[in-house]
RNA sequence: GCGAAAGUGGCGGAAUUGGCAGACGCGCCAGACUUAGGAUCUGGUACCGAAAGGUGUGGGGGUUCGAGUCCCCCCUUUCGCACCA
């Protein structure tokens, strides 16, 4: 052992002795409790940025933590390594997708061992890879024959001078990004995966994690879903068979329908209009409306409501009143059932559009006092103020000019009404979502291939699982036509049907890449399967996933996704839950200011404002590194980065260092080694260090469990500082000091690893322990247990206040009775001084904790 | 505009159920060692004050023996959603 701490020699040393001892394989019949512990997977950009390496560094540090309490952790890495910036590295300097993928694999994957991070690198995986895009063809097989995979026409963001599609990223603000071309919206056929059947569910089984995934993150998901209750109402359409459907979540507003609102592109609109003089007009309102919802809504501009009267006449189901149908553009098409009925004195949108358009407001909700509910809200009776509001009342209440309703309070109508719709057959209760199906068409290259062959006389016919995958061809020709470049692969494309045998064409286009990503933590359990996306008894073993950590940019997306997708595998009797992931943890941001700026920004190359973690590793070491990212802030946390703070990790680390190295000799001799039960008395200093060694073991072990890892390293650095402040010398420290100071030390290497993994096998192998951290449990290498006797004070110091104020302190024993306490901080000097020539009206005593006299 | 979360030293941040505000670290100051110090070690470091003492957790009010923590109003910042019927 050297004198001094040499980062890039022990990290070295023990990263080869780890790989050669295949240290963090783990194996499926394992007697001991497992534990999964999974970071989000990396896209192989090339290089890893810091939010990775703090997202790894957290991952890592529970995996330690978990191994050494003695738990079989599973702890896999893979690549998500289908997507954009391999074609856009193909389309613009012509390099092979494939071949650019696996080079930065490489160099990633030598980054994270040079972290040091504690993957079993046998189960890794990647996206781009046959054996594994193979099982998301197969999912999609599955699903195509649920009928839960299917294809529609559907717009596509379409640059009419390049010919090409465009995502809605390159086609912001509605101009194409390399033309400036006005973008046009155009009908291709894609495929949609019908997550919307699994609506009720997602929302639903958000109860089930409710208390263990961010508040923020449930919430945002059940936006997106977007649940709302109401109903549905069939409005009449005058001198017409047909009707108008309106969904409403205020079915007791009805009688206050002044007008049917339709969105401008509704296709009903154009069959009512059949024959009418307004029908251009209408079409070309539409039009315009269509325009101008292409570009982007200006952040705080407000939207300004217009609309267009159709001329046709809708018919209340309810009142029997004939009203107007208008088109607007603040109604959606695709949403509820792109038709409102318009209640301008109960709902500011139109209340809004009311007033521009001077529609009649017509006020049938008044307000009701709780008393009055308590009392008899029939008999309220509230007058109708609609000529004087100012704006839509949108509360609840009581219905007023509202015919035989009227009294009834709106809780009551809105479930009475819908109940009287339905059955006279005009509309009933119903829930709508916002959820939309996901489509996952992607005329990209870098993707998994539909597995669907698209035959003139059999339609599309599902590529049979025995003749899966379908392999994606070495390379193709990126024209940037729109169309997939697989298009232009003939040998890809000319196929057979495989129904009736004849000419067919395969789909060209490629799936998301969030499909790959939906799956992919079921693999790492049985990663080599060939004849199965993987065995469900093993996957029963290791899943559901006990923590997953990553960035809360995937709130919405990738983990609505994977939630969807084991609900069709449980379906699918692949899985017997509901919900894969136990516990979620969204880390916070790695920032770094913006040159020239006062601004904070996630660090990226584009900015400028990247720091490698390589450089870093170099310069200070991994442990270093990863204890700095761990400490400098809680975990959920935006960390701004600041160089200087990784200087007092390694301070730190080489301060313990030094520390084991001055003691290591003696504490390692046989002949002085001493064991607890030839202890005799402790001295003042030993006792002192035992208590805070296991004060310490019982805080870092709480924090843990909260992963507060930031406080978990202070704590370590207190024990570490009582450690130094001990008066005993390794020469002359005696039979109890020496106890103490091994047990603070082990413990202190023990608790270390999960921060810095490296020092601290180095430091327990200095320590006498042969095997590492992680050999065969023995007591003395488990994670070390708090002793709640040790732990506890011999002495309290009591603040004393008066009148609330701190004015002395007293000492006290643990056990000191409240008289006792009282007793002592009324005879204290200090505490006299104070209440002299007072009246003393009242002595709080909290037991263990203060005293505080009230005088007057 | 709507919704949510958060405001604590020069900085990152600590603070079981309301009970010693500022743990731990960075930075800074002083000293020691040293040819030297951007190394290391020791001590100090919320603010005002010579001290006694006073003030202090965005601002204002309230509850309480006692409030960073609970309640009300306001301000600021960050994030999310933006016509969702």
């Amino acid at each position: 052992m050297n004198e001094k701490y040499f980062p890039e020699v022990i990290e070295k040393k023990w990263q080869q002795q780890w790989q050669e001892s295949r240290a963090f394989e783990v194996s499926d019949d394992d007697p001991r409790p497992k534990f999964y512990c999974l970071e989000m997977l990396p896209y192989p950009s090339g290089y890893l940025h810091m939010g990775h390496v703090r997202n790894y560094s957290i991952g890592d540090a529970l995996a330690w933590y978990k191994r050494l309490q003695g738990f079989n952790v599973l702890h896999p890495i893979g690549w998500d390594s289908f997507g954009q910036p391999a074609e856009q590295a193909a389309i613009k300097r012509g390099v092979n997708p494939r071949a650019w993928t696996e080079e930065n694999i490489v160099h990633m994957r030598g980054q994270l061992q040079r972290l040091g991070v504690s993957y079993d690198w046998s189960r890794e995986i990647a996206a781009h890879r046959p054996d594994y895009y193979k099982w998301d063809q197969w999912f999609f097989l599955k699903m195509y024959e649920r009928g839960l995979a299917y294809k529609r026409l559907s717009p596509v963001n379409w640059c009419p001078r390049e010919g090409t599609v465009l995502s809605n990223e390159q086609s912001s603000g509605g101009l194409c990004w390399r033309c400036g071309a006005a973008v046009e919206k155009r009908d291709l056929e894609q495929w949609f995966l019908r997550i919307t059947n699994y609506a009720e569910q997602l929302v639903a089984d958000t109860a089930d994690i409710e208390n263990t995934w961010p508040e923020k993150v449930i919430k945002r998901q059940r936006d997106w879903v977007g649940r709302s209750e109401g109903a549905y109402v069939d409005f009449g359409v005058k001198d017409s068979n047909k009707s108008i459907r309106a969904f409403t979540t205020r079915i007791d507003t009805i009688y206050g329908a002044t007008a049917v609102v339709m969105a401008p592109d509704h296709p009903l609109i154009r069959e009512l209009l059949a024959g009418s003089a307004l029908k251009t007009d209408v079409e070309k309102f539409a039009e315009k409306v269509a325009a101008e919802r292409k570009r982007p809504a200006d952040a705080g501009a407000e939207e300004i409501k217009e609309g267009f009267n159709t001329g046709i006449l809708a018919i209340n189901p309810f009142s029997g009143e004939s009203i107007p149908v208008w088109v607007a553009n603040y109604v959606l098409m695709d949403y509820g059932t792109g038709a409102v009925m318009s209640v301008p004195a109960h709902d500011e949108r139109d209340f809004e559009f009311a007033q521009k358009y001077s529609l009649p407001i017509r006020q049938v909700i008044a307000p009701v006092t709780h008393d009055q509910i308590a009392a008899e809200p029939q008999s309220v009776t509230g007058t109708d103020q609609s000529a004087e509001m100012h704006h839509a009342f949108v509360e609840y209440g009581v219905l007023i000019n509202s015919g035989e309703w009227g009294g009834k309070l709106s809780a009551v109508a809105i479930k009475e009404m819908a109940e009287h719709a339905e059955t006279k057959g005009f509309g009933g209760g119903a829930v709508t979502y916002r959820l939309r199906d996901w489509g996952i068409s992607r005329q990209r290259f870098w993707g998994a291939p539909v597995p669907i062959v698209n035959c003139e006389k059999c339609g599309s016919v599902a590529v049979p699982y025995e003749d899966l995958p379908v392999l994606l061809p070495e390379m193709a020709e990126f024209t940037g036509s729109g169309e997939s470049p697989l298009a232009g692969v003939a040998e890809f494309v000319n196929t057979k049907c495989p129904k009736c045998g004849g000419p067919a064409r395969r789909e060209t286009d490629t799936m998301d890449t969030f499909v790959d990503s939906s799956w992919y933590f079921f693999r790492y359990c049985d990663p080599r399967n060939e004849a199965a996306p993987f065995n469900s008894e093993i996957v029963k073993q290791w899943t559901p996933v006990d923590q997953y950590i990553g960035g809360d940019s995937h709130a919405v997306l990738h983990l609505i996704y994977t939630r969807f997708w084991t609900k069709v595998m449980r379906d699918l009797g692949l899985v017997s839950f509901s919900e894969p992931v136990k516990k979620l943890l969204t880390q916070g941001m790695v920032t770094n200011r913006v040159e020239g700026t006062d601004e904070w920004k996630a660090m990226s190359k584009s900015l400028g404002n990247g720091v490698d973690p390589d450089e870093m590793i170099e310069a200070f070491g991994a442990d270093a590194a990863r204890l700095f990212i761990l400490f400098a802030a809680p975990v959920e946390n935006e960390l701004r980065w600041n160089e200087t703070g990784i200087e007092g990790a390694v301070r730190f680390l080489r301060k313990v260092y030094t520390l084991v190295w001055r003691w290591q000799e003696r504490l390692t001799d046989p002949v002085q080694r001493v064991e607890a039960s030839q202890v005799g008395e402790f001295s003042s200093g030993a006792r002192a260090l035992r208590r805070k060694t296991h004060q310490t073991i019982a805080r870092v072990t709480n924090d843990f469990e909260h992963l507060h890892l930031n406080t978990s390293v202070a704590a370590l650095m207190e024990l570490f500082n009582e450690l130094t402040d001990l008066d005993a010398q390794p020469a002359t420290a005696s039979p109890s000091d020496m106890f103490a100071v091994r047990e603070a030390l082990e413990s202190l290497v023990l608790m270390l690893a999960p921060f810095g993994p490296h020092i601290a096998e180095e430091l327990w192998e200095k320590l006498g322990h042969s095997g590492g951290l992680l050999a065969p449990a023995t007591p003395a290498r488990a994670w070390p247990q708090a002793d709640a006797e040790w732990a506890r004070k011999e002495e309290l110091e009591i603040p004393i206040q008066v009148n609330g104020r701190l004015r002395s302190r007293v000492m006290a024993a643990p056990d000191v009775s409240e008289e006792d306490l009282r007793a002592a901080a009324l005879a204290d000097e200090k505490v006299r001084s104070f209440i002299e020539g007072h009246e003393v009206v009242k002595v709080v005593v909290v037991p263990r904790r203060l005293v505080n006299i009230v005088i007057r």
